[in-house]
DNA sequence: CCTCTTGAAGTTGTGTACAAAACGGGCATG
DNA sequence: CATGCCCGTTTTGTACACAACTTCAAGAGG
């Protein structure tokens, strides 16, 4: 990471992410530009990388906007997401892991049991237990040894107010509780027979379960962007 | 298409595809401005946007280089396009098409059944029966209303020398047939029973045999860039 | 003979000035 | 009063100059 372009795209990457540009938000190169202390050249690199990989959206000669995500975007991109993980999910299964692999995932899978069962659940629970969610998913992923599928599900990932961290970010803000305690418990069940489908080298039962999962989630944020959006309209 | 960098990004696209850039080959922005007559500004905006696509490699203050893809990465590649066509196609049978879709749907079957069982086989129905190819599945993206998963799928498309059109280019200049005529008959009689399957609402079904179908193109063309990669190791 | 240094050429990164296009407000006109 | 045109302002697109970095080769030193 020497360049400017490239400090100002992670910035500006996690900014959107984070939710500090509301979807819809103009983008304008030179307010950004003195932001950060750059030239207008660093920044419209940056957009440009941001607006393929689908955060923003540009018309030209008008400028760049923050992507607005749709109920039903959201929706779509969980299908393909689900499918994805599900295709992960049984190679995992059918290449098998090594020894350290599964050592790991092992222990990571214990953690998140232990994190959930245990009696205190707090912000730093729940914080620590999506730091391992994500970590068991991309270990996963890692194990298909196919990098344009690691790829392709970690863009399903990164999009404005669906990625781990933008809805944290959100939950945090308004002291909202995405997910009640059972939903984590329900999620963690998952977790707990993927591992096993995966641990066991059943293939099709480990495709099935985390397409399930996944699908699962994608229904609970749906309803709760539905309540949040309802919310919105209220307002003025 | 407006600004010079849309126009840029468009016909490098186009040469990077159609192969008139080799796998490796490093992108002189000096040269590029020259060869298209404006200045390094939106040269290098098209590159970033390429950079995005997946087309090229990137280094910072080494420049860009068409990206190279292994035999690995064909593979891997066609089992996420496997994977995401299979989706559609299941998804496309269970909202099921309309009216005037059907219609479209049908008569392109035709046509291209038609094609591959008459008489003549030479390169322009070779031609017309690709175009009819890429509109088939065309369709049966829009038909499941998902613009994410018809953008997934278009991406594992658009990668060098995997293209449809890439390879008809190199078929061309190389007068090399890359599939026989049983190969397009084998696909055809797929296509069928895709279409069969769509029309009659067997998601499941129509899941199965798309899958197949695409692991089967991915498998054949991987044979074929082996036999082409070892033809170019021998030459030196 | 090999390795490391050093410098020069060439390529990419950044800043900036200017051109072109879109936005917005005010005015004239129906 | 509504509507449409015109012009100034703002914002984006492009060109170009310069700075920073990489690369490669030649030469000194081991």
């Amino acid at each position: 990471m020497v360049t400017r372009a490239e400090t100002v795209t992670k910035q500006l990457r996690a900014a959107i992410l984070d939710g500090g540009y509301a979807p819809g938000a103009r983008l304008n190169e030179m307010a950004l530009a003195e932001a950060m202390a750059v030239s207008r050249t660093p920044i419209r690199a940056a957009l440009s990388v941001l607006f393929a990989e689908g955060l923003l959206d540009y018309e030209p000669n008008c400028g760049y906007v923050v992507r607005r995500i749709s109920l039903d975007d959201a929706a779509h991109i969980y299908t393909v997401r689900a499918s994805l993980e599900g295709l992960a999910a049984r190679l995992a299964a059918e290449i098998g892991l090594g020894d350290s692999e599964r050592a790991r995932f092992q222990a990571t899978l214990d953690e998140m049991e232990h994190l959930v069962s245990g009696q205190a659940w707090e912000a730093e629970q729940q914080e620590r237990w999506g730091a391992l969610n994500i970590a068991f998913h991309g270990m996963i992923c890692a194990a298909t040894q196919n990098n344009y599928l690691a790829a392709s599900i970690q863009r399903t990932r990164t999009l404005p107010v669906l990625t781990e961290r933008g809805l944290k970010t959100f939950a945090a803000e308004r002291a909202v509780v995405w997910w009640d305690r059972a939903a984590y418990r329900r999620s963690q069940d998952d977790h707990l027979d993927i591992g096993d489908a995966i641990l066991t080298r059943q293939g099709t039962r480990a495709e099935a379960v985390m397409r399930e999962h996944i699908e699962r989630s994608g229904r609970l944020i749906n309803q709760k962007l539905a309540i949040r959006s309802e919310a919105l309209l209220a307002l003025p």
